[in-house]
DNA sequence: AAACTAGTGGGACACCTGTCCCACTAGTCG
DNA sequence: CGACTAGTGGGACAGGTGTCCCACTAGTTT
């Protein structure tokens, strides 16, 4: 990495960039994609609305850094997971309880990559993560894999009673074979 | 089914009232849950503004009454599916190809049903009526294959080509044991 | 020192929104 | 017939929106 002679107004603008980012999907979990505009994502930073237009000057480009962000993250929460049933079913169960907000902010924006392809490889980031991790399985079985997660967590999304780890692990068990 | 003395004038506004739903649905295809208001809905059924708040008082209603309308259509519509491998997924295949907009439709709103307890029975019909149809399989098998199917659906959804039946087949093979 | 640049914050524009309201038409029923 | 009801359509209100603009501050370079 290039270190150009630090810029203090640079580097605090890229602080606030991250804060709006970060204010956007506290936005999302709230309430959802359409909640999000310009003076929403300022007032939650406490910052004035036009930071917002200077940083991302049309709300697609806030929501399209947003999604790349938030994917990046995720991605590096899920590489300490162990490739294992039980530690799997944690996981999930983790996802669609106590960050049920933040895994249905990931969905939300997951779907609006069906009508944005520019959104699409951050959203796909995930399907690539998990290839690099359980790279041994047979493809079809992957893929297989790969699916029933995103639909466990969906379905877990809009239960009444998130399913817990002891109830997802024999479904987890049986689509992921051990080695 | 007790039937009233027919009235012209409540015929006709049934009428409108279905009118509205797919004028609704047509919007979100095309725009998404976020293009939705009340006028847009009436512009597309070509009536005025004041038609759609008549019959739909807020724009919950609205959209509360979309998706409860749409998941019994798409039931129906799986209905007719043979329970095969091959006929599995060359439903998903079509689902996402040739309807991908209505797919799509069903996604936004399915993932809106996480954020209105209200919507859930209806979105969830298409797991019961899963379930129906594939009731021998054992129960984490059949979890897993349900789930299965929602992923492979979101997935078609964002990749740049939507996956083929033929793609498609092996997987789907693998999670539903022939029995 | 002056010149330049990145960021700041307040305000403005035209536009779209949800919802309510009301005068009105046209079917139905006693 | 008149009374009633379902539906109609136009308009209004206050409020939120994306985006652009501009005078301004403060950090950096020459």
């Amino acid at each position: 990495m290039v270190r150009p002679p630090a810029d203090g107004r640079r580097a605090r603008g890229e602080r606030r960039r991250r804060e709006l980012l970060a204010a956007t999907l506290r936005v999302i979990e709230r309430e959802g994609v359409s909640g999000v505009s310009h003076r929403s994502v300022a007032r939650e930073a406490g910052l004035p609305s036009s930071s917002s237009t200077y940083y991302y000057a049309t709300l697609d480009d806030l929501l399209i850094a947003t999604l790349t962000w938030s994917a990046r993250e995720m991605a590096l929460g899920f590489g300490a997971v162990k490739p294992t049933p039980g530690s799997v079913a944690r996981f999930l169960a983790e996802a669609v309880g106590p960050h049920r907000g933040r895994t249905l902010a990931e969905y939300e924006l997951y779907l609006l990559a069906a009508r944005r392809p520019e959104l699409r490889p951050a959203a796909r980031r995930w399907i690539t993560l998990l290839s690099s991790v359980f790279g041994t399985m047979q493809p079809a079985a992957f893929l297989g894999f790969v699916a029933a997660l995103d639909g466990l967590l969906i379905q877990g999304l809009i239960a009444d009673f998130p399913p817990t780890a002891e109830q997802l692990e024999p479904v987890v068990s049986l689509l992921m074979p051990p080695r």
